[in-house]
DNA sequence: GAAGAAAACGAGCGAGCGCTCGATTTTTAT
DNA sequence: ATAAAAATCGAGCGCTCGCTCGTTTTCTTC
């Protein structure tokens, strides 16, 4: 996914940066976007970019006027169409910037961390929040605006979210088998690990407000998860301790 | 919440059947409905909500036109207006009810199932799922749409939810204090829980597919549960098992 | 069944939307 | 310095939006 810089280009050294990113963005989109002096146009769409994510965050994306956008980017109404052909791009840009960096980045675990299932559960918990935390506005943008748009742009968000369940089902399966894990339905556990990565850029503002750090967040969410799912040799199974309270259901 | 019934009136046999709640929105906002008549203002609110919820599931609530809704729910444009004063008190309406029939519902739990913590805490994951799946297109709706509103909207969708993760908070203070349950951080953990139950209806289209039912996605999530946070009597505590996969973060 | 009240109707209003395109400014090359 | 090329500009177009209000239909009552 990143290529290698041209001999002589400065090394990026922060590559979640808003303009590193809208430098690989660039990249795939060479044909929608009609400026050529490369530079300008990186740090124009970074402008573009930056400011719908903002934007968006607050009103949504359907609600954020391109007059909006045009001012808050500091780009004229017809400047903004010299990066898009229409506000649907715009979105898909987004879109698939965030499905194939999530793909490319927990697809990739460093050498050994594969081989062993307790070890990679770990790193793809760590690694996705941490890839999260620092593509935060990139995150809660696909996650909230997927919906209510044509059948592109949905397709692009539940496959990415898909693919990286496939990943912990697949990690959660060797560890089975191995017996490391203790799970008795494997698909069902890693819909359950999902959610509790994706609160932390969800409700990211619930949790600035507490004071939880990510070093706490990630602690909290690997302890409950490897509580949950480790296997216990000298116990029983869980789920068969405390089976008292069963009460009928309040809702019919 | 739920007023006694008139006598001769029939007992509303599905208490969270559109009709019927409806009729408790009607209650709430008589000043705003134009319509004096209870049978015919009923009815048609249910035509009206059914049609907008069910609208803005596809494309959103603001992408939902007055005239889209006028056509699907048989009413007319000066129809709707009858019926509230706004387009953003039609939001209102179904927020604020949903707030509280979460409140009421999951604030009340049988005798005798509140005083024990372990018991509580089953109850209120079985009757949570429960309760979003027999109005889930309402809880959908609020969830989905409560961002990118208005602050009131917005202060009424985030209050309902803290609310229910302060009853999650509660019964597990409660369970650690009594040495049922072992918890280092009680607020995370219900920070923890919510998005688990959230996902059944925020997903749902998922687990359709999958074929996955409520009883399965209530045990799952019960187990799930139980087994990172209750006391393991002979066992070294949570978190202290398999401490070697620690990776370096891959994400800077 | 006629008269009054209640409910429903839908064309029309101003405003704001996404998008275009000829004019203008800035950059590059000679 | 100047001309060609690249980039940017912003008023204007057609359209849809939320909402109104005088008219028509339906229901109630005697």
């Amino acid at each position: 996914m990143t290529r290698a810089r041209q001999a002589g280009e400065a090394p990026a050294p922060e590559p979640y940066a808003t303009e590193a990113i809208c430098g690989r963005i660039l990249e795939r989109h060479r044909d929608t976007v009609s400026v050529r002096k490369a530079h300008v146009a990186t740090a124009n769409l970074a402008r573009i970019i930056e400011a719908v994510l903002r934007l968006s965050s607050r009103q949504g994306f359907h609600e954020t006027s391109l007059r909006d956008l045009a001012k808050a980017s500091g780009l004229s109404m017809g400047g903004l169409y010299s990066y898009f052909d229409n506000k649907n791009t715009l979105l898909l840009m987004i879109l698939t910037e965030v499905a194939q960096t999530a793909e490319a980045v927990l697809g990739n675990p460093p050498p050994g961390v594969a081989e062993r299932p307790a070890a990679h559960l770990r790193w793809l918990i760590e690694t996705h929040l941490r890839l999260t935390e620092a593509m935060q506005p990139w995150f809660v943008f696909a996650y909230m605006e997927a919906k209510g748009f044509p059948a592109p742009a949905r397709r692009i968000a539940t496959e990415g979210e898909l693919a990286t369940e496939r990943m912990f089902a697949g990690v959660l399966e060797r560890g089975a088998a191995e017996g490391v894990f203790a799970i008795e339905d494997v698909d069902l556990t890693a819909s359950l690990i999902k959610p509790l990565l994706q609160d932390w850029y969800v409700k990211r503002a619930k949790y600035r407000k507490r004071g939880t750090t990510i070093e706490r967040y990630v602690a909290g969410v690997t302890d409950f998860v490897e509580s949950a799912i480790l296997a216990r040799p000298a116990q029983s199974p869980p789920g068969s301790a405390d089976r008292d309270g069963r009460n009928p259901a309040a809702v019919p």
